[in-house]
RNA sequence: GGUGCCAUAGCCAAGCGGUAAGGCCAAGGUCUGCAAAACCUUUAUUCCCCGGUUCAAAUCCGGGUGGCACCU
């Protein structure tokens, strides 16, 4: 593990569900501290989708350096070992300048990876191979890709169900493409520490996710009014697969009917914002149950104001 | 006022005499290269109410209540 930043025990991540206020929290603590913001977002990575992916406006971003925002294209993949490699370098580069990094962002996966020091299988894994797979899937279906996967790697089998085809087929292409099992890649990567010393703080809405399901609702209006449509609208405009990790965006592929057919629709408009505000809901229900029981995290006041949050996570932090 | 149709979980809904499908919502989870993704689990001792027929009724019969449609 290396050093924290001078000054510091340890770089503060700052996660949580959706429409939770960890942006405000996090730039305010960059704020107070001269700290560098670290996004840790997997749709906020994409150029153009703004105001739909809650991304800083300019203002804020003028008075805080934002990173980890804007890297790729719409229809360019970006992968969590992307992430971990780029995300690293960030934290490398900014304590160089003799500041703090912030990280933020409610990607659970990117923070666990982070947090855990997870080493992702390094050697490829071509395209072919997953491909091949898929193949078969689509030929044959899932019971003997899955029973194969069960022979060379039962610890990886059982561990997934077999309707997660995803990841029984990507178990299945790391073995084919490295002669090495997923399991053993696990074991291997479990070996090494986090990078860094890091803390992670999460605002607390366990008991009452009702006021955490109205800010979402809110938001999602308000997302609206800032011109959410027009951003979807510039994104169905543009000639990349729609099968794209982009389209995965809430607030982005719940418009994909209504540009089909409806465009001008009312109902169909309706109807995408409501798909919006569920799925948005359900988000941050999968998020909470993937930050329950990370055990070391440091809940924050919901009720406090995002200065008064930064500050007690600016002592939590404190050398 | 008359006639017809309908009444099943928070919502939609199958069932047509043999012991309550399914979907949505909601809740609980899983996760080591798509993760705002993908996947899993749970959720009606009871079918509007009262009576009857039957070994057996959500299912058949009678009455009530409520809704919808049409007629006068």
């Amino acid at each position: 593990m290396r050093e924290p930043p001078k000054g510091y025990k340890a770089i503060p991540i700052i996660c949580g569900p959706t429409a939770s206020g960890k942006s405000d929290i996090a730039i305010k603590l960059c704020e107070i501290t001269g700290g560098e913001l670290i996004s840790c977002d997997s749709m906020q990575i994409y150029r153009h989708l703004d105001v739909g992916t809650a991304k800083a406006s300019k203002e804020e971003q003028q008075k805080v350096p934002h990173h980890m925002i804007d890297m790729i294209d719409p229809g360019e993949d970006f992968s969590v070992s992307d992430y971990l490699r780029r995300c690293l370098e960030e934290i490398g580069e900014i304590m160089g300048r003799g500041k703090l990094p912030v990280i933020c962002g409610g990607t659970g996966q990117y923070v666990s990876a982070l947090r855990d020091g997870i080493r992702y299988v390094d050697e490829p894994v071509p395209d072919e191979v997953t491909d091949q797979l898929y193949e078969r899937y689509n030929e044959e279906g899932i019971d003997k890709i899955y029973e194969e996967l069960l022979s060379v790697d039962p610890d990886c089998a059982l561990n997934l169900h077999k309707n997660n085809t995803r990841r029984v087929i990507r178990g299945l292409a790391v073995y084919k493409a490295t002669g090495k099992t997923f399991t053993q890649w696990n074991r291997e990567s479990k070996k090494s520490g986090p990078e860094y010393p890091f803390i992670l703080f999460e605002p607390d809405y366990e008991d009452r996710r009702d006021i955490l399901y109205d800010r979402i609702n809110r938001r999602v209006d308000k997302m609206m009014d800032m011109g959410l449509l027009k951003e979807a609208e510039y994104l169905y405009s543009l000639d990349i697969n729609r099968k794209s990790t982009c389209f995965q965006a809430i607030g982005y592929k719940e418009f994909g009917d209504y540009f089909k057919k409806g465009a001008g629709d009312k109902d169909m408009l309706e109807k995408a914002v409501y798909d919006i505000k569920l799925n948005s809901r359900h988000y941050a229900k999968r998020q909470l149950t993937w930050y329950r029981y990370i055990d070391d995290i440091v809940k924050l006041d919901r009720c406090l104001s995002s200065i008064d949050n930064a500050e007690k996570c600016l002592e939590v932090i404190k050398a």
